[in-house]
DNA sequence: TATGAAACACACTGAGT
DNA sequence: ACTCAGTGTGTTTCATA
């Protein structure tokens, strides 16, 4: 078993209705009831049940980090001192500058994003975390990918 | 000049209107006016703005990997061989399971996220990389910080 | 810029197929 | 599970301050 599809993806017509909604996340339901040539109630019982199960997690709005006068994007590697290991989850979820944290295979435990004002904000974010581990910092520079969804069943590479 | 805000966010009514946005981005217009205690066609003018000059820079329907069946996400760090920075960065753009790729500072170049239908399915993504240089790959076990938002300037840690 | 009123579009419900 | 039709709510434009 190696294609583990959530049931309501294998209707074409809920894989069309996220592609819309893909493209346009405020899209109207009876824009896109016309845009699949269903009714709107159909249309509104399909969302509403994407997201019942899960399949649909939320409706995010992306702010541009800059514009919040955070420039800096960096993302931190950490190597966990033993028994600190829920010190860190503990403080990563605590800094409203980390916007993403995981826990990961390799020499380090955890990788987390962090946006910041300024490259003269690094060593607070830092040290907050050295008092219980190792960390390897890089900056961001560019993003040729930036942050583009999940693909879909249809145009996926197997 | 430390703090490098965007001029609508010197509003506070902007950032009344932006919090209330990220707790639920599908708020209608009438409700935000409610809760703002302004005018609908005022909301909507003040959120045009916010998405012109790109404070907003899109809504974005947050699927489930798993749902879509790629349960497994990575972190690919990527040290180029040279001359094929820009043969890296095409790939990157090219592979649907890329979901996210950064040129960093350090010892590797680039780190991108990619989501995977199974571990099965690592080796096809990293030997189109290899072609181009060395990687490190990073399996992400668990998230204890989940792609929350980027922190606005009410609550944010100086 | 903000507002109120009016025209229009949309969401949602319930009954019927 | 979908559609149709009805009701209430939301959106959008415009004239005005």
């Amino acid at each position: 078993m190696r294609i583990m599809l959530h049931p309501l993806l294998t209707d074409p017509r809920n894989v069309a209705l996220l592609k819309l909604l893909l493209g346009n996340p405020r899209m109207s339901i009876s824009e896109l009831a016309r845009q699949l040539g269903v009714s709107a109630p159909t249309v509104r019982e399909r969302l509403a049940r994407l997201q019942e199960r899960g399949v649909i997690r939320r409706f995010v709005a992306d702010l541009d980090p800059q514009a919040l006068g955070l420039p800096v994007t960096v993302f931190v590697r950490i190597r966990p001192m033993a028994g600190k290991l829920s010190k860190i989850i503990e403080l990563a979820q605590t800094l409203p500058q980390v916007s993403e944290c995981h826990r990961i295979t390799g020499e380090d435990c955890f990788i987390l994003k962090a946006h910041l004002a300024g490259l003269d904000r690094l060593d607070e974010l830092i040290d907050q975390f050295l008092a219980y581990g190792q960390t390897t910092t890089s900056i961001v520079q560019s993003s040729p990918v930036h942050a583009r969804g999940v693909p879909l069943p249809q145009g996926r590479v197997r």
